[in-house]
Formats: C-alpha cells, sequence, structure tokens
DNA sequence: TTGTAAGCGTTATCAG
DNA sequence: CTGATAACGCTTACAA
C-alpha cells in the first residue's frame, strides 16, 4: 500500500540524490559550497520531486522569515493601493515577500495584526503613520524588529519615516486657497483620533490662516469617517450653515469627491459659489468633473523608498533614517478665486 | 549577565505557572479540557509574560496554518478590492488570516505564488477566474489544498466557482443596447488570453448579436490592459473608424472611464452620439460624468460566499460546491437610444 | 486532568 | 566539501 502522498522533504530530496540533508540545505541556500557534480545531480533531484522547501520549518530554524508586514488602515480605498504596490515591487527584488492587513482604522486591530505580524516571524513592518501607543514601539524594539513609518514625516520619533510633511503640504494649498481672496474657509477631514495625517492637515490650514491674519477659530471642521457619502453629508452640513463657506478644504479626495457631488445634487456651482479642494491626487480627481485642485503625492516614490530603507534596516541592523519627500499643488477645476 | 531578550515561548509560560508544556497548549487551544483553576493560573502567566505562539512552530507541528491564501490579478484597480475585503472579513471572523499576492496577470508569476502560498502552509486558496494550467489544479489536488474560484460561475471546472456568469451578464446588457436601436457595435475589452471572464463577456455580446440577427464579425474588439489610458486610446481608435460605431461596450468599468474621458477630449457626445458602457459597477461608474451603463457585480456578497465555501471544504473536507450569483444591469446615463 | 516525549522539516555547528 | 546531529517552539498521542 502505497503511503498518503504528501509535500516532498529534504529527506526525500537527500535520499534521491543520494546525499545528506545538510547537503541539499546548502545547495538551495549557498550553492557555491558544495562542488559542481553533486550540486547538479540535487538539483535534478529537486526538480523532479518538486521540491518546495517547507516555510515554517525554514523560518523556525533560521530565525528569518524574508517575509515583510505591512499594516494599512483599508484596503478598500485606493489612498494606499498605489504606493504598497510600489513597495511590495521593491521588497520582491530583494526576494521579501509582503504580508499585508488592514486595521480598518482602528487601534486595537492594528495592535493586534502587529503581534500576528511578528509571531509570523515578519523581519520587519511597516506601518502607517505615528499615532500609536507608545508601548507598540517599545514592544517592537524589544523583539528587534524595524519598523518604518510611512504616509507621514516626523523626526526624533521611536520610528524612522519616510513620507511627507503632512502639516506643511495642507498651508500650501491653504495658503493658494487664500490668495486667491478666501477668507470663509471650511474643511471636512478624516477622524484625527489616532490620525496624525488628518490631524496636522487641518493644522497646516490654521498655519496658513494664522499667516493671513484671519481667525483660526473660525474654521469650520467636520470629522468624519472616510467615505463618499460622508463627504457628501458634511458638505450639505455646511452648506446649511447661516454663513456659507467660500472654499472647503477636504482632507483627502475621496471626501473631495463626495463634497462635489453634493455640490452638482444642490445646484452650487463649483467654482463659482464654493471652491473645493482635496488631498493625495488619486485617479479619481482627476477623472471627476469639475477635476480636483488637491495635494499630489509621490506614493511609489514613498513605497519605494520605504521599501529601500526597511530592508537596510533588517539587514544591516541599523536603526534607520528619516526620509522626507516632496509634495506639489495640482491645480485644476475646483478651486477659484471668490465671487 | 541577562540573556539577550527573545519572545517567550510555550516553555517560559509553562515554568512560570508551574505547568507543563502540554497544559499551556491545551489552555490555549481547547481550553475545556483543563481545569478552570490551572488556567486561570496559566491564563496570568501568559499575559503576564506577554506570550504569543511562534506561528511557524504552530504551522509546523499541528500541519495547520489557519491562513488562506488569496491571488488577484491586481491590487491597483479597484475591482477586486471590495470582494477580497468581504472575504477577509469573513474569514477573520472564522478566525482565519489572510495572505493576498498579486500575479499582476502573468500566469507565471501566479504559479509562483501559488506555491509559494503553499509552502507557507496555506489552508486554502481564492483564486480569480478558471483560466491556468490544468497542472495547477492537479498539483492543489495531491497536496489537498481545498480551492475556490471566484469572479467566474463555471460548474464542473476542475475547482468549485463562486461568482458570476459572465458571458450572460454580458449579454444581458447587448441584449438592452440593442433593444436602444444599435447595430453598429463594437468592444474594448482586457487582454483575452489566460481570462476567462474578458473572453465570456466578448461571447455574451456575439450571444446577443447573433440572437438578433446581427452578423457577429462586425464586432469590432479591441484588446488592451487594464488602464484608463488604454481604455481612452482604444476609444480614439475606434472612432477613427470609417464607419463609426454608436455603441461601445467595455469589459469593465475602467476602460469605459478611459473611453468616456476620450469622447469627451474629442468633442462626442454621450450619449447622443455614441454610447458606452462599463462591467462592475465600481464607485467610479457612479462618480463619473456621464454616469457609466454598467454590469453591477455583487463583489461583497462574492467575496463573503467565496470564504464560507472554502472554509467548509477546509474544515469538513468537502469537495466543495459552485455557486452562482446574479448580476444586474444599472441604467445610467452614458446608454441612449441611437440617434 | 495533567505530564512525558516523539515528532514536524529546516538550518547551523562541528567534525571528518 | 560533506555528513551527523542538535536545536527551533509547538502539538498530540500515550501514559500516569
Amino acid at each position: 500500500m502505497p503511503k498518503p502522498w504528501s509535500a516532498p522533504t529534504l529527506d526525500d530530496v537527500a535520499k534521491k540524490a543520494g546525499v545528506s540533508t545538510a547537503t541539499v540545505s546548502r545547495c538551495l541556500n549557498d550553492p557555491k559550497r558544495v562542488v559542481e557534480a553533486t550540486r547538479t545531480r540535487v538539483m535534478a533531484a529537486v526538480s523532479e520531486l518538486g521540491y518546495t522547501p517547507n516555510f515554517a520549518a525554514r523560518v523556525m530554524a533560521a530565525k528569518r522569515s524574508f517575509t515583510i508586514g505591512a499594516i494599512i488602515p483599508t484596503m478598500e480605498n485606493a489612498i494606499f493601493a498605489r504606493g504598497l504596490q510600489a513597495f511590495q515591487e521593491e521588497i520582491h527584488n530583494q526576494g521579501y515577500t509582503l504580508l499585508v492587513s488592514s486595521s480598518a482604522y482602528q487601534p486595537e486591530a492594528e495592535e493586534e495584526q502587529i503581534r500576528t505580524l511578528v509571531a509570523r516571524g515578519a523581519d520587519g513592518l511597516l506601518l502607517i503613520g505615528h499615532d500609536r501607543d507608545p508601548r507598540i514601539f517599545d514592544y517592537l524594539d524589544r523583539q528587534k524588529i524595524p519598523v518604518v513609518v510611512a504616509w507621514s514625516f516626523a523626526p526624533n520619533q521611536s520610528a524612522p519615516s519616510v513620507g511627507f510633511d503632512n502639516r506643511q503640504a495642507m498651508q500650501a494649498l491653504a495658503e493658494q486657497v487664500m490668495k486667491l481672496g478666501h477668507t470663509r474657509l471650511a474643511a471636512i477631514s478624516a477622524l484625527t483620533q489616532g490620525n496624525d495625517r488628518a490631524r496636522f492637515r487641518i493644522e497646516g490650514i490654521r498655519d496658513a490662516m494664522r499667516a493671513n491674519g484671519l481667525p483660526e477659530t473660525s474654521l469650520n471642521v467636520i470629522e468624519t469617517t472616510y467615505e463618499i457619502e460622508n463627504g457628501a453629508a458634511a458638505f450639505e452640513q455646511l452648506m446649511s450653515l447661516p454663513q456659507r463657506p467660500t472654499a472647503v478644504l477636504c482632507g483627502n479626495d475621496v471626501l473631495a469627491v463626495g463634497a462635489v457631488r453634493q455640490a452638482e445634487k444642490m445646484g452650487i456651482s463649483i467654482p463659482d459659489e464654493v471652491s473645493i479642494t482635496g488631498f493625495d491626487d488619486i485617479e479619481l480627481a482627476r477623472i471627476i468633473r469639475p477635476s480636483l485642485t488637491t495635494v499630489h503625492v509621490p506614493h511609489r516614490e514613498m513605497g519605494r523608498k520605504a521599501a529601500v530603507e526597511l530592508i537596510d534596516m533588517i539587514e544591516t541592523g541599523s536603526t534607520g533614517q528619516s526620509l522626507r519627500l516632496e509634495t506639489n499643488v495640482i491645480n485644476r477645476e475646483s478651486l477659484g478665486p471668490v465671487a
């Protein structure tokens, strides 16, 4: 009776090639340490059996998984997709595999995922933004798991970051809005709780207002979760205020798209009656009419550079360097001079 | 000198709680098999040490990983995001973790990823569409790894599928187009090579034409990769034909959006001069103006049901049941009667 | 109910 | 250059 089929192991290959398991292992991991003759014999056995090394066993023995984990707030919206794709391409080129999970913007979920990823032997982690319980960074530090934070630049934090200055980027946009004569500003933001990017963006607007002698208290901010419908609802709310704002700065493009659609529905003309701006410059910003004035973020570059930095930390044991990328305002149709 | 810190192991917990490793293991995996008293003692030790089981070791010993792999053609576009999110939510509820990778629409890449996922001990796999080397299904079969195919329904294949009938869905749309008097049809499709969804959709158009007495050879099909720009280019090409089509049916919403934008650029009015339709009903379809007439696919339902089916196969060893979901045509602005 | 001990499939150390 | 063999951390019969 044939034994029930199961995946071939190192041992099977070794027997077939007439060598020891150690030799097979070396052939696979460090080919030059074994002479040509035996190597070809081993390789033949490998492919004949269709052998694939067992990952769990390898991780356990080598204490190295060539796996990198990334935890992003959401997979459902496009913001992180492009940067993550570039991140994954880069680490793949360097022989690593990416493990992604999404926290749905919930800190506890994120913490759990971090532990899971660590338990799975991730060699390093990519996290989004700095806002999280410091004990998490301590934990990672003790475990000696390198971490890179992306989508937010801030030096002197518990972990190096590869990102951009959200505050300054939004300030630049707000400056431009005010140059066009707007004084009644409002903002629609993602929830700022545990989200430094969102918080900094709002601060950026305030900075610009201050610099232009506007009372920052006059900034009406609505916080909402990240969905087109919510952007629409927030916009409607702002537009039913006794004093309508003349410009609505949105924390990201998705909320802005909701605002634009709601304006259309309410018969409010953009940018004649109200200007709307976004942030991120995702595809949607270009596609919608009126097209969105927004802040362009170099997502692909950010993903790629974060990968380079993280792998460097993993392989050299370095403590990591923060890297600040440039953003720039993209002028499109949704922003115009005040009426 | 304190030993260099490293993650606590089962053994550490066992010592601290004054029990054997077996007992700790049982507390974690099957709590009711150990009495209350010792269990609380063990759990205390666990949380005091911040113990997290080592995944690799667990997989190796249990030959079970509670991990499910999914390989999708691309992460960068929104089509798969929604369905995958639902898939992940469902398997997470059932205690599994999702491992996603993208094949970039390359069969060899997909095959490699499948092997990787298997080597990592995936308990089951979600694949998109049926088109692939049958040897892959054989391999998975030998490894006894359950597979569910999604985004395409076809009974009596090597693997059960949870999806919809792409051919019939597109046929229904094409019927509607022809009811509006269109006889000069064209199509912009994703590459059909290795993509049964794309191929079936084109077939659906042909079915409808045949049923309406139109020569199927008159259908002009342009195949291109999946990007807005390519949809635009294909549309331009179609519109510079001596005989312009009056309706352009696109294989998915992204290509359709490209077509719509190109029409705008060329000053061609939709739907007065030409009608355009999409497929998938992603967010973009609703947002763009004119909004897209398209085929709505129950992505979330598909993801969820695929998860349920796959987990059932994993846990009961069943061979799996195919499930066919309904799609429906969503009428919006981009389709109108022929001029 | 709990403990003992034999694997699981690699890698890595140390001899030969 | 190659072969034994001891980890790696956990699960699971089997015993007690």
